[in-house]
DNA sequence: GCAGCAAGGTTACC
DNA sequence: ACGGGTAACCTTGCTGC
């Protein structure tokens, strides 16, 4: 039989991942493309399988025999399915480091590997069970499965369309079954996805409760390749990309054929888990038709979970928002992760601007300029996605992952994701995901103590160097071997760490933990060689991709979620963290140097009469006394900084400073120019004199800028944008305790009928008001409400506090100064 | 009624 | 439920006189 069916060989990129279930078995459906960029899906049988660890004992092989015995006899019964043991395997395998004997179950479904699991547990002789809680395509993966874009030779035989149930028939490609995969060496197909963007206007926010007005959908290979608006409002015949349609539901459709017709591997929105996909798919169900997205005819499906995960069968859609958010929110200087504001950081373009307030009131003129809008969102979604396109990539081929988890996982997850895949080098079955039990014992434990912050002593410096430890809570894991599996409660060959009220023990030889992650740390370092030799955005991701993992690794061990939580690793890499900067600090006292400042793993220090080059020996020197792989670079030299007060007490402010370097490039930290809840302003005005002073090593301009500012004010010269102020609402208004000023402010915003929701910024302004108000939140106003600037606040609340400390440096009281009485205290 | 401090709250640094 | 601790500094809210 078999020498008739079509066999085929070819080359092939696996993009998406599903799975089905076909009798008593389980499949797993990759779609990709060929080396030729024709579309196929190759199906894959999953031997499900997961492991049972027996108790730490001399075991006679007839009581292992009975122990497999049971375990074989037990069948699983649900609504859904019946299932059973298909065999099992007696292994050698390790367990947190430890050899253990361990069976493998092979099952006829792993959805049912946890009830099987729960059965398996009342045997005894068994310790525990594991890797029954880990995800279906994760675990493929894991067992050897098909990685995600990784470049394969495939040889498969075409399904027929009576095979599985028929599942090829509703495919307009075809399917492979595959039979033997070869994984080729690095990139030999290169590939370049299909992105499309889309968007959509809809009359109301909450989901499904108005219409849909109008949808874009943009991109292609190239640019322009495909390039709409669909709508069923008024059309204007001169804009060329606007398709105009009868009804929603004829939109709607229209919308589904342009996509199956470009036939996209990643279709990407901005925050479309949220609001576009669940929108589009609740009022296709309110037309009573089908979104149907997925190469196999299927709807979206969500995934449960604080935001929905919208999936479409074969197509990846991302939504930009969210990958942005949990991977790179941290390294950009955005204040908000609106698409008009990332867009400006990352492409250095922008959105359109559209008046909602004509929303009512629509003219022709309105709905062109709609139009235009809606597009335009999706070309910025468009130009996202392709910008960051080498870094999904990139986190995909190095976590493993497929792109849909990949664009969705927090850090601490990508972290996890990584180290299951890797465990297979250690021959270790993985330990399991905490239970909501466990993870609330482990948050009661409580804080430990965290990194060093130095106490400055106020002032403005002249040549200031920093060192910084490269990665070092990473290093301190490696060179300190600090994991859950090297964890020991014995003494005997270990190596002792003090914490504040005990004493803990880690083992001396190498754990898995501390061995991938020093790998990810030398993946690092010769890819940023790599970068540096050759720049282009794939070796920047690639770079990027390590660093972000190894930056999360020490995060990820005191992450009460993580399957390899260990507190007291985390403690013991924070106490080891704190012991090297103190004794860094103490050699470059030594070395002749007066340290000005050090937070966790930078120190700033005078040069004082050295050359550079003298300083450049002596930060060799330091290197070759850090144990294992720590490292001191130097992170720049300084031509001035500045350190002040804290405004209550005289001593110097920790984690505010601000440098300048020879170039005039400044660096600014923890100063309120940084804050985005102070208004602009002050914050433009703090700016301006701390470039002023720090250029100039003086005062005096500084001063003028001042009263320049304060002149302004008073005479009410300041427009109302720059006096906003902004701040987040981090919870529902009426779980807020104390009522203050933004709380007030988001009252006011909902009682005009604007939507509030939780992670919103709220913009408010601090208004006059007709009799004497005590407290600030009396005297709120939102943007749009009539009012004038209160002079007093913006002069005692905002301005002044902004500057005094920094003019406090030169021993200059500023209110002194305002009030016309110039003088200089001595010091 | 008000000073002084604690608590709540947000956002920074690393 | 989806990384950590350290720190500044605002406003409100309470206590005690």
């Amino acid at each position: 039989m078999r020498d008739r069916k079509m066999e085929k060989e070819f080359e092939f990129i696996p993009i998406d991942y599903s799975d089905f279930d076909f009798k008593e078995e389980n499949w797993i459906k990759i779609h990709g493309r060929t080396k030729d960029g024709k579309r196929v899906c190759v199906i894959d049988k999953y031997e499900a399988n997961f492991w049972v660890i027996l108790e730490n004992k001399d075991w006679k092989e007839k009581e292992i025999e009975e122990i497999r015995k049971k375990i074989e006899e037990i069948e699983i019964e649900n609504n859904v399915r019946k299932s059973r043991v298909l065999k099992t395997e007696m292994e050698k395998k390790n367990f947190l480091g430890k050899e253990r004997k361990a069976i493998r179950v092979f099952i006829t479904n792993q959805k049912d590997a946890l009830d099987f699991s729960d059965k398996i547990k009342e045997i005894s002789g068994i310790e525990k069970t594991r890797e029954a809680d880990i995800s279906i395509i994760t675990k493929y993966i894991m067992d050897g499965g098909v990685k995600p874009l990784k470049n394969y030779k495939i040889e498969g035989e075409i399904v027929e369309k009576e095979e599985f149930g028929g599942i090829s028939e509703v495919y307009e490609f075809n399917l492979y079954k595959l039979n033997k995969k070869e994984e080729l060496a690095k990139e030999e197909i290169k590939f370049e996805p299909k992105i499309l963007g889309f968007d959509i206007e809809a009359s109301e926010f909450e989901l499904g409760k108005g219409e849909i007005l109008m949808i874009s959908l943009y991109g292609g290979k190239k640019e322009n390749e495909c390039k709409k608006v669909f709508t069923w409002k008024k059309c204007d015949k001169k804009q060329d990309f606007v398709s105009c349609f009868k009804s929603e539901e004829e939109m709607i459709e229209a919308f589904i054929k342009e996509v199956k017709k470009q036939d996209p591997d990643i279709l990407a929105g901005y925050f479309s888990d949220g609001f576009d996909l669940p929108y589009l798919k609740a009022c296709a169900q309110k037309n009573k038709i089908k979104l149907s997205l997925g190469l196999d005819e299927s709807q979206p499906d969500f995934k449960r979970g604080r935001i929905s995960q919208g999936k479409i069968e074969g197509i990846v859609h991302v939504d930009l928002f969210r990958f942005i958010e949990t991977v790179f929110s941290q390294y950009m200087q955005s204040e908000t992760l609106s698409l008009n504001e990332v867009a400006g950081e990352l492409l250095n373009e922008r959105k359109e601007d559209f008046d909602f307030s004509r929303l009512k009131k629509m003219e022709e003129d309105d709905w062109k300029n709609f139009f235009s809008y809606n597009l335009q969102d999706s070309i910025l979604t468009y130009n996202l996605a392709k910008k960051l396109w080498p870094d999904m990539y990139e986190f995909s081929r190095i976590i493993q992952e497929p792109l849909f988890d990949i664009t969705r996982d927090s850090m601490s997850m990508h972290v996890e994701n990584y180290l299951l895949h890797n465990l297979k080098n250690f021959n270790e079955i993985a330990e399991k995901r905490p239970h909501h039990d466990e993870i609330g014992k482990r948050k009661a434990l409580g804080k430990y103590e965290g990194a060093f912050v130095f106490q400055p002593k106020p002032g403005l410096y002249e040549n200031v160097i920093m060192f910084d430890f490269t990665s070092m809570y990473s290093s301190v894991i490696v060179s300190y071997n600090l994991s859950l599996s090297t964890y020991s409660g014995e003494k005997r060959g270990t190596f002792s760490v003090d914490l504040e009220k005990e004493k803990v023990y880690f083992s001396k030889e190498k754990g898995f933990f501390p061995l991938i992650l020093e790998e990810i740390i030398k993946k690092r370092k010769q890819y940023k060689k790599e970068y540096k030799n050759d720049e282009n955005p794939i070796t920047k991701a690639r770079s990027n991709a390590y660093k972000l993992l190894a930056n999360a690794a020490y995060g990820y061990q005191g992450f009460f979620g993580a399957r390899y939580y260990c507190r007291e690793a985390a403690a013991s890499t924070a106490a080891l963290a704190r012991k090297s900067i103190l004794e860094t600090i103490e050699k470059i006292k030594k070395g002749g140097f007066e340290v000005i400042y050090s937070d966790t793993d930078s120190i700033a220090f005078l040069q004082e009469k050295k050359n550079r080059k003298e300083v450049l020996e002596f930060l060799e020197k330091l290197n070759k006394e850090l144990p294992g792989i720590m490292e001191l670079e130097l992170e720049d030299f300084y031509k001035r900084g500045i350190w002040v007060t804290k405004r209550s007490g005289e001593f110097g402010a920790k984690k505010k400073y601000a440098l300048i370097t020879e170039n005039g490039k400044i660096k600014i930290r923890g100063f309120e120019t940084v804050r985005r809840d102070w208004c602009q302003l002050a914050r433009e005005l703090q700016n301006k004199v701390l470039e002023a002073i720090l250029k100039e090593g003086n005062e005096k301009r500084a001063l003028e800028l001042i009263k320049k500012t304060i002149q302004n004010l008073k005479e009410r010269k300041i427009d109302k944008k720059e006096i906003l102020i902004r701040t987040q609402l981090k919870k529902p208004i009426n779980e807020y305790l104390s009522i203050t000023p933004h709380v007030i402010a988001a009252q006011k915003l909902q009682a005009q009928g604007m939507p509030v929701d939780v992670g919103m910024l709220i913009e408010y302004f601090i208004a006059e008001t007709r009799e004497k108000k005590a407290l600030v939140r009396e005297k709120v106003k939102l943007p749009n409400e009539k009012g004038e600037y209160n002079i007093d606040y913006y002069l005692n609340n905002q301005l002044l506090p902004a500057v005094e400390n920094i003019i406090e440096v030169f021993n200059i009281n500023i209110k002194e100064i305002i009030e016309g009485t110039r003088q200089k205290k001595l010091f």
